[in-house]
RNA sequence: GCUGUGGUAGCUCAGUGGUAGAGCACUCCCUUGGUAAGGGAGAGGUCGAGAGUUCAAUCCUCUCUCACAGCACCA
């Protein structure tokens, strides 16, 4: 039998039959290590214990305290397990597939009855029976026909699909615990034992589509969650609490922003409050895509479809899209229109009025464009996808050659924008040529080649989306990181040839003759609706001063006050800030108690001590120290405070 | 759109085959209180919409609608 070297991570070398197994490995370096091992790393691939080592290679043996792993593994197994569990209990359900997914697993069935939230109950105890019956698991390495053979017999007629669906020359790997057995890739654990019984927990149930295909059945998928440890679970199940504390929904209501109804399910109601933060941030952008030689242009929400059948929309998005029809006087049919769905063919009607010249590009045409999508009922949440909403829409018309230059401009841009409203940190997604495009192989090199070095001349590195871009050019998006660490898709950048070429739009070059330009189509923010939901979640409700709806509220502590209390509201208001009195007959505990729990970032509390002195007690929310300050030179001092970040 | 769960007072929620309840908010009264809920009284509901079963429906059945979770979708 031929010898192999294993190199460990220490750089030891210890020679090996071929074929040994990590398990043998294990055993080999120390009875403890055999013990806690749960798989291994195999150059650099994750290896189960099982599987024979034939080559001289890298190794290293996991253990609990190895993060990445043995959470994978924990979770893995997990799906397995409650996979086992609920054919125990439900013999005739199928089982379909079950990954690994951010805290946990799911694992899709096909069974005629939904699970109920009791069914999780029984199926957790279960699998901890399972968990504790400590089962070793053994795997197996079979040919196609015995596999599809095996689960013909069975009555597995999806695990028949995906064992039809592995690739040949890909092993078919089988694995065990007890006599229940699953197809699966691996690794997995040495026995069911190693998984912590107290660290899991099944979360909800809902339909999925086998697949993940509309057209297929629609399976009942269990998910769960699972950690190394019960505080690691504790400690997630308290960071969901935090996020639902954030949700936009609730503290919309709670702040009085904005609201919703059945009448116009996906259309925001601003309220007061609400519609002063988006008024903030838009009169924040237009003064940002003015500095950036931007022009601001306003197009028609009713547009006739002869317009969106020239620009492709029609055809394509219809089903989205909102249809008017009018009964036109004198008209033998009535005329079709659609609510704008989108703004570029509206913008490149304004280009086409007149003629361009060379000297007039880079042309960039901004509009807070309002839209209407038909969106799919189930799609819409919240402030976040919305049928009616505002994009911070621009359209750059340029020369092919002026790509890098705009989109290193429009990086550069962004993050001064994504900055200033507090978020430090953002990723770059550079979506590259789709399978079915339009355009030239030579064209998509030119405009990928642009992006790229466009991104790297900005600083900025970026991830590459394989064929994930638009029909009609590359694209790239902004995903920025909000304050509790989760990613939101913001702004993009796309490069468009088509729709120039669709809608007929030309420049007189240089040369005299006429040229198409190319569309940069993008967005910084995405949707005011979307970003502000996203404002209110990364803040907790808490924005920072100039974008707080309702800044200072001046309460009184006895009545007597109440004159100097409207004096100090109207020294605010005439110093540009939000401020409001509250004289009404209650102490102040329970203002301070109400204005806190609105988010109001600043309470002013005024007593005869403050009215005597012309001051007043100011309490900054989240503090529960206050600072006694001269009216005047509060005054001056928030009203500075209050700057949007681009004027201070 | 699909699967599932919901819709009861402004908000958060309880409840019943015999036309409905709590806490908070609201209004009034008492209280003028110094930094996260002072006390009392009052008012407030076509129980999401429509149809059906029933002597009787907020409750049971069906259809629609909206919301929520996930899937699919996101120009």
């Amino acid at each position: 039998m031929s010898q192999i070297t294993l190199t460990f991570p220490d750089g030891n070398q210890r020679s090996y039959d071929a074929g040994v197994t990590p398990a043998e490995v294990a055993a080999s370096i120390a009875p403890s290590l055999a013990k806690a091992a749960l798989s291994a790393r195999v150059n650099g691939a994750h290896w189960d214990l099982q599987w024979p080592i034939e080559t001289d290679a890298k190794v290293s043996i996991n253990t609990l305290k190895d993060d990445e792993p043995a959470l994978e593994l924990i979770r893995h197994d997990l799906a397995h397990i409650m996979a086992r569990a609920v054919q125990e209990i439900w013999p005739d359900v199928k089982v379909t597939i079950g990954p690994v997914r951010d805290y946990g697993w799911f694992y899709d069935f096909d069974r005629a009855e939904p699970f109920t939230p009791e069914d999780l109950g029984e199926i957790e105890a279960r699998m901890k029976q399972i968990i504790n019956a400590r089962e070793p698991v053994r795997t197996e390495v079979w040919d196609r026909v015995r596999a599809v053979e095996h689960y013909i017999s069975t009555n597995e007629p999806y695990k028949v699909e995906l064992v039809n669906r592995i690739p040949e020359g890909e092993p078919l790997r089988m694995y065990w615990h007890g006599d229940w057995q699953d197809l699966c890739r691996g690794p997995h654990l040495q026995n069911t034992g190693q998984v912590p019984a107290d660290a899991f927990k099944l979360t909800h149930v809902a339909g999925a589509y086998w697949l993940g295909d509309n057209t297929r059945p629609m399976l009942q998928r269990i998910y769960g969650v699972a950690f190394k440890n019960k505080n690691d679970l504790k400690a997630h199940m308290t960071m969901l609490e935090e996020a639902a504390k954030r949700d936009h929904r609730k503290l919309g209501k709670e702040m009085d922003l904005f609201h919703m109804q059945e009448e116009a399910p996906g259309q925001i109601f601003w309220h007061p409050n609400g519609w002063t933060i988006y008024t903030q941030l838009q009169d924040y952008m237009r003064r940002q895509q003015t500095k950036g030689g931007y022009v601001e242009v306003n197009t028609p929400q009713v547009v006739n479809r002869k317009l969106w059948e020239a620009s492709g929309h029609w055809e394509k998005y219809q089903e989205n899209m909102f249809i008017v029809e009018v009964d036109e006087e004198g008209a033998r049919e009535k005329v079709v229109n659609a609510l704008k769905p989108m703004n570029c063919p509206c913008h490149v009607q304004i280009f086409n009025v007149g003629l361009k010249s060379y000297r007039d590009l880079p042309l960039r045409m901004a509009e807070f464009g309002s839209c209407a999508r038909y969106e799919p009922s189930g799609a819409l949440h919240g402030i976040m996808r919305v049928r009616g909403f505002t994009q911070d829409d621009a359209h750059i018309f340029c020369r092919e050659s002026q790509i890098e230059s705009e989109t290193k401009l429009f990086i550069e841009f962004l993050s001064r924008i994504y900055r200033d409203l507090g978020f430090t940190e953002f990723k770059i997604k550079f979506s590259d040529r789709p399978e079915k495009r339009a355009g030239s192989d030579e064209v998509w090199d030119k405009a990928e080649a642009a992006l790229a070095n466009a991104t790297k001349a900005a600083g900025y590195e970026f991830t590459l989306n394989p064929g994930e871009g638009a029909f009609y050019g590359p694209k790239l998006e902004f995903v920025l990181t909000d304050a509790i660490g989760r990613d939101w898709q913001c702004g993009t950048l796309q490069v468009d040839f088509v729709l120039p070429e669709r809608l007929d739009a030309s420049y007189i070059g240089e040369d005299g003759n006429r040229h198409r330009p190319v569309m940069l189509h993008r967005a910084t923010l995405g949707s005011f609706e979307r970003f502000i939901g996203i404002l209110i979640e990364s803040h907790a409700g808490k924005l920072p001063l100039w974008l707080a709806p309702r800044q200072i509220v001046v309460a009184s502590i006895v009545s007597d006050a109440d004159d100097y209390v409207h004096e100090v509201v109207a020294a605010l208001r005439a110093a540009g800030l939000r401020a409001e009195a509250d004289i009404r007959n209650e102490k102040i505990n329970y203002k301070v108690r109400e204005h806190s729990l609105g988010k109001v970032p600043y309470i002013f509390a005024i007593g005869m001590k403050e009215v005597e002195e012309r001051t007043v007690s100011v309490r900054r929310l989240g503090e529960n120290r206050t600072e006694t300050a001269a009216l005047d030179a509060i005054v001056e001092t928030l009203k500075g405070e209050a700057l949007p970040p681009d004027l201070r």
